[in-house]
DNA sequence: CGCAGATTTGAGATCTGTCAAGGGATGTGG
DNA sequence: CCACATCCCTTGACAGATCTCAAATCTGCG
């Protein structure tokens, strides 16, 4: 059975990932809260890892928006991922115990930290919510693949309607309100690191996508005006987004929540 | 303490890449080859996986090359990575119960099934075991990342030079013959649907390689020529392919191997 | 031989990057 | 309040990269 959100607003995001699994329980989340000890505010435009980092640690993203990214000696930057509320940072990089990636705030955030020893804890002490995880790390992966064919098989303007549209669903997903949904804090700097372009066309691709009225900017913010012609004009298949149930078998293995 | 590889030298490919973290012992290699009960031998060209299947096994490559892929309706495809001997196939994809991708054997090949349940037993029977998997897994991660990294942020030329040298090392570790090393049997289309360019730009910017002397084509296969020039080429930095200790509390935790 | 698939090349159109410059908003110090 | 710096958005011009279309060549195979 569903559980309803948890008072705490600060850590919902997570559990309505986790809660569309209709998978944990109440002593799931205790688990995992427990587990969620240090909670750590960033300011926007700081450094959370960086770089040939050693990682003890993964990241719960609890609020705000953040960017994980590679860079190269010449400057070139690529942004691997937007990280959302109830994203999780890194959960393989800390096993590996090495970031080859850095991750950068670019609004204020609040995160929580995840010890790399509660990871192992954790298959043992609350099997299902270890299954959650790897759930939520599944998710990521199928986003890093669309990133992939985004990036190399896409036109300029089908990679950005497309990248618009994701953001779009994961902030429904995660319950911004309907009026806040298709607002985002990107400048052109950072969609063109995303997308594989330089900035002037990143522009350029932008204002192709204002004049249809698909899109706007007001307030540094990016505003969609028209989600479905968006999709349309990308083609956007959002099953790579949804959330697939659990298989009864995995369910019979662990036990139903209580 | 490394073991010794294994007499059957069919399963040797994926013992070697967990041989190298010195992690497992003889009896999660045990648990290992009894979950790999089902082998199966495949032609070149052949689909493994369906795109869009239900998928309630993953596979593990004993032999063989094959591609991961998407494609769209009108036709585009994006590789999305390169499966070598000792790789899994959709460890995550398998939890969710479904493949966003396409797997295409290029060669013949062997694989195992890796039945869902399994995956979910081996982490209460085996844990190092469930460990050295995930740490498998963090790999393919990372490669992905590179991945994207590549597609992006890369010329085309930086681009080809870098696959080139990632896949030549990917063979130095699963531990094909020094001789046989930096031979792919890879057509030109299909370096284009993992480099993210026409096919036609992908013969130009082969060609160009080949006019350096840093690759050639004999017999359908690519041979490297220079592979240090080809790393330079590309300002490759193999960080991301090396393989981390296993960090000390870890072992504590889960005990070291016999 | 004839076919199918793969490589190769040329020509021209299109896309994208680089360089350069200007404008607007914001913040700081005088 | 102004001067100034900074950051971001915007645009134009041009060079270079890449795509598409088309066709020729080559190779393995039945």
């Amino acid at each position: 059975m569903k559980q309803l959100p948890t008072p705490d607003a600060a850590r919902s995001p997570l559990h309505t990932q986790l809660d569309d699994l209709a998978f944990c329980d109440d002593s799931d989340f205790k688990t995992l809260d427990g587990l969620l000890e240090r909670r750590q505010e960033f300011e926007a435009g700081q450094w959370v890892v960086l770089e040939d980092d050693e990682l003890d640690r993964t990241w719960v993203v609890l609020s705000g928006w953040a960017i994980r990214f590679k860079t190269f000696e010449d400057g070139r930057r690529q942004i691997l991922e937007i990280l959302l509320p109830g994203d999780i940072i890194g959960l393989y990089a800390v096993m590996l115990r090495r970031a080859d990636f850095g991750v950068e705030t670019l609004t204020r955030m609040t995160l929580a930290a995840f010890p790399a020893a509660a990871l192992i804890d954790v298959s043992t002490r609350a099997p299902r919510l270890a299954l959650a995880l790897g759930w939520l790390a599944g998710q990521g992966e199928r986003r890093l693949d669309e990133q992939v064919t985004r990036v190399g098989r896409r036109s300029a303007t089908e990679r950005m309607a497309h990248l618009f549209v994701e953001l779009y669903l994961r902030q429904r997903r995660i319950g911004v309100e309907r009026s806040e949904c298709g607002q985002f804090p990107l400048t052109q700097v950072i969609l063109a690191d995303i997308l594989g372009m330089s900035h002037v066309h990143a522009n350029r691709t932008f204002r192709s996508l204002n004049r249809d009225s698909l899109a706007t900017f007001r307030d540094g913010r990016i505003i969609l005006q028209d989600i479905v012609r968006l999709a349309t004009r990308c083609q956007f298949d959002p099953s790579y987004l949804e959330q697939p149930a659990v298989p009864e078998d995995v369910q019979a293995t662990l036990g139903s929540p209580a």
